[in-house]
DNA sequence: CACCACTTGACAGTATGCTGTCAATTTGGT
DNA sequence: ACCAAATTGACAGCATACTGTCAAGTGGTG
């Protein structure tokens, strides 16, 4: 192993690792911002994706990178609870349309206050610029790591 | 809600949800390169970290951003995966120093040729370049966060 | 030394995400 | 129109991380 590999080997661990600790600190931050409401972390997330448009589970589930199984049993609480609800699809037999009931656009928006001002402080905290640059970096990485997933996933 | 806030509400959420995807991307990768062995994305990470030198559960758990009960269970596994022993701590008589044992450091040396194969690829794939920029940004976001957790977390 | 705040291990319960499987449905190619 | 492949819902089981609680140990202060 020479010392370029070593190099890209510690550097993209040092990725990885970071993703890590961000994600469970955004995770941590959501679980707070949601306390106090019927929402959580992951409820949140998906009934945000249905605000506006109906989505099918499977195709919530793929824009947000996770399993239809994960989706489908957030989206089944979701209607439990009567924040969203199943619609028929016109398109599709089997594949209803996950809806927000005016509840569950309730329940968004009594959090947006505690959203907005939380992203706020982290707006004034980390400086435009840099959070620019986080969002163009993380994006790329993102788009250029989601096209290579089959080489670097699926078979590895 | 001026324009600036409204901004930067959607600049940070878009940051918030790349993460989450990335952070899945990586898992699963890391899922993907354990296999096989006996370990798993996490125990991998954990015994990653007591392979040179011993720390105690809570430790690790704060190095890692994770929560000591997590990190305890991971490590109890594997202690009685004989991944990992416990050994006594003369400073402290309740938290015991985890530590690798010779199975362990070779399920680690069993699964580095992948690890250092994947680095590789995904080095070629993203660029030197973009991924010396998305280390930096995302090392120093996690600085900044990390800084004012009290303030963004604990309440919010 | 005594007390108090903090840390740590242990245990219990919950939320989220994964894999795997099967039948029903949809889609696309022949 | 037909058949094979892919998609979808449903169900089961497992891994990981969280919160909350309690007793045991640690460290600083009066």
């Amino acid at each position: 192993m020479n010392e370029r590999n070593r190099s890209s080997v510690e550097v993209v661990n040092g990725i990885v690792l970071d993703v890590f600790k961000l994600n469970g600190y955004f995770v941590k931050a959501a679980d707070c911002l949601t306390k106090g409401s019927e929402l959580t972390s992951a409820r949140w997330q998906v009934l945000g994706t249905v605000l506006h448009e109906q989505h099918t589970v499977p195709e919530i589930a793929r824009s947000m990178g996770l399993t239809r199984q994960s989706v489908q049993r957030i989206a089944d609480k979701l209607v439990s609870d009567e924040l969203a609800e199943f619609l028929p699809n016109p398109a599709h037999k089997r594949a209803q349309l996950l809806s927000s009931t005016e509840k569950g656009l309730n329940s968004i928006k009594t959090i947006r206050p505690k959203v907005v001002s939380w992203a706020e402080k982290v707006n004034e905290l980390i400086g435009e610029g840099e959070l620019h640059d986080a969002e163009k970096a993380i994006k790329t990485l993102l788009a250029k790591l989601m096209v290579a997933e089959e080489q670097l996933i699926k078979r590895c």
